[in-house]
DNA sequence: ATTGATTATGTTATCGATAACATACACAGG
DNA sequence: CCTGTGTATGTTATCGATAACATAATCAAT
């Protein structure tokens, strides 16, 4: 830290108590009009800076909040901690940014670091490899706001903002459907995670309602990330080599990208062997040879939603506990078997 | 802030006083193991979490790190960001991210806000209209550790780390002049930030290395994004309607993908008409229909390198101040006129 | 037995800002 | 002239952790 004037010091350069130079600068009604203006002048020409850590001591809230993100560099997350920002911003309130790299341990040695930091709250996405429900319920009972967004864990007592990824994933599955596709496969997520279990289900009662055969041996789990969707993609086509799915339907886009990959080295051509869809609208997707149909998430309001929720909370104890739902667009392209140009 | 546990409350429910749980939690060696064992226990099931406000008030160090940067969701940013927070989760520092959405008045807010909670340094990447340098240099000679990464001013008393800018421009635009286009226009940044300079510079001596004719009218300040380069592309056109240019720089991608539009929608083609290129390699660069020659920078890397010169610097008051520049790369696509799978 | 060293613990003061209480003075109203 | 009501200011205590100093107890050495 560098060197900083107190309010002491520029009390002593005045001759009055550190008390009067607060009140001054406060802009207190009870202080003198001229002590004002000298203690002001005085502050200014001093440089003083206001010394937060000592105000938070006292008051016992800090104006900053924690966002924990499974990955930073990720077009989607990064939309979103833009949003947080926005309302950080309007709020007055800071952004501690951590990043738990898809690691459950690096998520609680973060949210451990935020909490002796006393931030007023936390806004978090849950890696991957979340499992330990129990630290989070613990932290959120002992009062610590919490508001989960896009990968949430409902049901312990905190808010959740999210999209709505079963009737959206049903939608796109319909879609394929519609095609006239009768073997769909889907890569999945982990099944303790609120999202990848409803992606999971809109699939499969879409195949139900339309009658079509559902088979375990079709779902493989991938994770989020192209390394995942490729490798999950490989041994699907391994497994089913005699009687390789018609299409597939991944969580997200880098994991369809992965799968993509997988397909075109096999040999199969996307969408005439295999149609693929994916979930996320990445930057590149509507870039790549053959577009890809996915559903676009309002990642931005996501944030927006998120953060407002978290300081509406931190606000107002009594505000009360919410599962917010935001309403995802399918975005029909080329790699589902449409042609250029198509539109739901 | 939630229900916390202290020091003194544990203290009180041992018998003991807080100094011997200070010491007992901080594992110092002259406290008898069995009080240790005792205290560790009973801040365990008593749910403690030790105050870092507190702790940094007395020994004035926060470790906390604030980062500002122009722009958030861009995929440049959220790269060095990623760089960034590797290090200081590795140093143990937290990172207080904050976006100066290119306006110079919200910089100085953010670094005011900053300094009053009392982060231990600041790494910065400049605000296009950034301008009142004399702020920045007030608060680096008051002490606190400043690094500039990327877009940097220099000479100010603060470590840089940028990119070998205008190196990379001579190279891309002598690419250009090997093509045999005679006329170049550059697409440019401000002049009072370094990089923008840097690579105008660069420009103009390649120019003038080739015995070529330098013409002010073919440079435009287009900023740093699309509906910049679309913007100053346009007004280039209209100016140089009878002799449109060959071929144009632009400061970085995003400018050049606006430059593209512009051209296109003047009925021309690229690149036969007139040829692209930009600088950065955004993530869309290799997608797009044409895809884009540029220059890539190792935006990792310069996270990671600007967050260990400020840590250093924080831990060290002797570390020289010191300019480091990483080394980009050319990359060769097809918008300056190169066959695919040229390299340089 | 007395002294000094060593170990374990307690007490007080501090970081900077401010809430809560105390004081001092001016002026109006009885 | 006295009391009450402001107004402007000062003093003290506090937030939680810990450095610096103080004390008490134990044990070895003289």
């Amino acid at each position: 830290m560098s060197s900083n004037v107190t309010l002491k010091e520029i009390a002593n350069e005045l001759g009055i108590s550190a008390m009067t130079v607060s009140r001054a600068l406060n802009d207190k009604n009870n202080v003198d009009e001229k002590t004002k203006k000298r203690v002001v002048s005085k502050a200014h020409s001093m440089g003083y800076t206001p010394n937060h850590v000592a105000k938070s001591l006292v008051s016992r809230k800090t104006f900053t909040i924690g966002v924990v993100i499974p990955e930073i560099n990720h077009a989607f997350f990064s939309e979103v901690i833009s949003g947080i920002e926005e309302v950080t911003y309007k709020r007055n309130y800071q952004l501690f940014l951590t990043n738990s790299a898809e690691k459950h341990e690096r998520e609680k040695s973060s949210i451990n670091a935020l909490q002796s930091k006393r931030v007023d709250g936390i806004l978090i996405s849950c890696a991957e490899t979340a499992s330990d429900i129990d630290f989070y319920e613990r932290i959120i009972k002992n009062g610590l706001p919490f508001v989960f967004f896009d990968r949430c864990i409902e049901g312990i007592g905190a808010s959740c903002v999210s999209v709505n990824d079963y009737e959206s994933s049903k939608i796109i599955t319909e879609h394929l459907i519609g095609h006239g596709y009768e073997s769909i496969a889907h890569l999945s997520g982990p099944d303790n995670m609120t999202l990848a279990r409803n992606r999971k289900r809109g699939y499969i009662d879409a195949l139900m309602m339309h009658d079509l055969l559902f088979q375990e041996s079709l779902i493989v789990e991938s994770g989020f990330n192209e390394t995942g969707g490729y490798n999950a993609m490989k041994k699907l086509l391994e497994r089913t080599a005699d009687n390789p799915p018609r299409a597939v339907f991944a969580l997200n886009d880098p994991a369809a990208f992965g799968a993509m990959k997988a397909i075109r080295e096999s040999g199969q051509s996307i969408p005439d062997d295999i149609a693929v869809v994916g979930f996320s609208d990445d930057v590149r997707s509507e870039l790549i040879s053959c577009p890809l149909t996915t559903v676009r998430q309002p990642a931005f309001d996501i944030g927006k939603t998120a953060a407002k929720k978290l300081i509406d909370t931190i606000d107002n104890s009594e505000e009360p506990t919410e599962t917010i739902k935001l309403k995802n667009e399918i975005i029909i392209r080329q790699s589902c078997g449409c042609a250029p140009g198509v539109s739901l």
